[in-house]
DNA sequence: TTGCAAATGAAGCCTTGGCAACACTTCTGT
DNA sequence: ACAGAAGTGTTGCCAAGGCTTCATTTGCAA
C-alpha cells in the first residue's frame, strides 16, 4: 500500500457517485409518498392524511410536512380538512414507482430471496435502482423465468 | 376499489418496512464515511479530513461532522488537527461494507447491468440489502458463476 | 526562524424529516 | 342542534447532513 496521491481517477470519479445516490435519496421519500397516496385513491377514492400517516409509520404532523412538499414539488395537491390526491405527475410517478418496486421484488425473489424479506429490503433499494439497471432487471426476469410462471405485471394489483 | 378498511394487515405491516427503510438510511453515511476512512488509512496510512471531504464530494466542515458522530458512535477516534483512525469496531464494519458493497456490484454485473452503471447503483442499493439477501446473492454468484470466471474476491483493489 | 499557505476547527444558517403539544374543523350520534 | 370525538392544521423543538465564513493550528520553505 502507501501508494502515491490518487490520479484523478479516484480522487474526482467518487464524489460523483456519493452524489448521485443523495439525489436518490431525496427523492425516495418523495417517491414513497407519492406511490402510498396512489395506493390509497385506489383504495378509499380519496388519502386522507391521518391513513397516510399511518401507513408510513410516522404521525401526521410529519406526513402534512410531506404532502406540502409534494404540492410544492407540483405532484399533488390538497385543500384544508380534504383528501390529498395526485396531479397527472404525481400519478404518472406512482405508477412508476410501483412498477419499479415489483421488478425490484421479483428480481430479488427470482435470485432466491424469501418474499417477505424480498419486499421489506426492496422498499430500500428501489429508490437506487437506475433506468438502466432496471432494464437489466426485466431483462433477466424475462431470461430466467418461463412467461406463464411469472407473476402478473399487467393488472397492476393483481 | 373503494373496499372496506385494511385489515390490520397492510395497515401494520407497511409501517415497518418504512421503518426498516428509514433505519438502514440513518446507517447508510456512516457505513460510507467508515469504508471510505478504511480505504484512506489503507493508501496513506491515514485519513486526513480534506481527503474524506474530498472522496465524499462534500465540504471539509461536513467531514468534520461526519466524523465527530463516528466518534460519538465509537467506530472512530481522531485528535485535533490529527488524521482520523478507526476503532476495531470501526475496521470491522469497514470491512463488512466493503465485502457487501463487492458482493452488490458483482451480483449487479451478473444480472447483466454495466459494470459502470452498477457501481452507481450498488453506492445506493448496498445499504438496503439486508444479511438475508446477501447470503442469497453471494449463493447466486456461486450457482450462476464457474469459480475461476469470478472476480478475485481475496486481494482488495485488484 | 519566521511567515504564509494549507489544513482543521468552530460558529451559524438552511432544509428535511422526525416528534409532541395545542388549536381548530369536520363529522357523527344522540 | 349540538357536544364530543376524530381528523387536520400549526407551532416549536430536535438531530442530521449540507453549506459558507471566519479563526486557529500545522507544516513547509525561504
Amino acid at each position: 500500500m502507501q501508494q502515491d496521491r490518487p490520479e484523478e481517477s479516484e480522487a474526482v470519479v467518487e464524489p460523483e457517485r456519493f452524489n448521485q445516490a443523495r439525489a436518490a435519496q431525496s427523492m425516495a421519500v418523495l417517491e414513497d409518498y407519492v406511490e402510498m397516496i396512489g395506493d390509497l385513491i385506489g383504495e378509499f377514492g380519496e388519502a386522507r392524511i391521518t391513513d397516510i400517516a399511518q401507513r408510513m409509520g410516522v404521525t401526521h404532523p410529519t406526513a402534512t410536512k410531506a404532502v406540502s412538499r409534494l404540492k410544492r414539488e407540483g405532484l399533488a395537491i390538497s385543500r384544508p380538512y380534504r383528501g390529498v390526491f395526485l396531479t397527472d405527475q404525481g400519478a404518472a410517478m406512482a405508477e412508476r414507482v410501483r412498477a419499479r418496486h415489483r421488478t425490484v421484488v421479483d428480481l430479488l425473489v427470482a435470485i432466491g430471496v424469501p418474499a417477505e424479506t424480498a419486499e421489506l429490503d426492496a422498499e430500500g433499494m428501489e429508490h437506487h435502482v437506475s433506468d438502466v439497471t432496471l432494464k437489466a432487471f426485466e431483462a433477466f426476469l424475462q431470461r430466467a423465468l418461463p412467461p406463464r410462471d411469472r407473476r402478473d405485471e399487467a393488472t397492476g394489483k393483481g
